[in-house]
DNA sequence: CCCTAAAGTCGCCGAACGCCTACAATACTC
DNA sequence: GAGTATTGTAGGCGTTCGGCGACTTTAGGG
């Protein structure tokens, strides 16, 4: 399913915790969370902060994925933190002129 | 790629970036946000608002797919926000005395 | 070498976050 | 019907966000 909104998220969010059975104060305790944060994230609060996000969609066996624009596919980079796409990079610069 | 965290996340957006040769700046201006908050992101900042988040996937043409836990699929919610997997829910709530 | 662009950092500020502790409003069971 | 669990909501609190403006650093081009 593709994710482009808050909202989105608290819906898919919402629909895991039940397919799992569990009630709100679970997932909260599960991801780390107040209570009352899950009931905001689930009704897509858009301010909501991306790591605890990120937690809950962990919590949950959830894990998200990109694509899209051309870029689809990229290496890992788990500890290649420092070394970017200098070709990427190089290319995209040559063929936009000031 | 998988995006676990928010470091992920911003690796994943600067490169998007730089592969369409735009600076800090046109993306700030693009998504609606900040300068300064693009620096952050993309370095990976946890607190981030997870609206602004998805403003800058979608000016830059990316979209985020979900997957894992079992849930691999589930319907479109656009207009349908009422019914919910109400079999899940039972069941699992049968599985879970007190 | 100078000069510009891009990227990263700092402090100030109003606004909003998320947690907590209650208190309604719905379920759902017996 | 009573009684409990789950969910939604409200006020208070300390903390942090993110925009703005200015500055430093890094990189390249003339």
């Amino acid at each position: 399913m593709q994710l482009r909104t808050p909202v989105d998220i608290g819906l898919m969010i919402r629909q895991a915790r039940r397919a799992r059975g569990m009630t709100q104060q679970d997932l909260a305790r599960a991801a780390a969370v107040g209570r009352q944060w899950i009931v905001e994230i689930e009704g897509g609060k858009p301010r909501a902060e991306l790591g605890r996000v990120l937690q809950t969609l962990g919590a949950l066996d959830l894990s998200l994925t990109i694509h899209g624009g051309g870029i689809t596919e990229l290496r890992e980079s788990e500890e290649a933190a420092e070394h970017i796409d200098l070709d990427a990079v190089l290319e995209a610069h040559r063929r936009t002129p000031p």
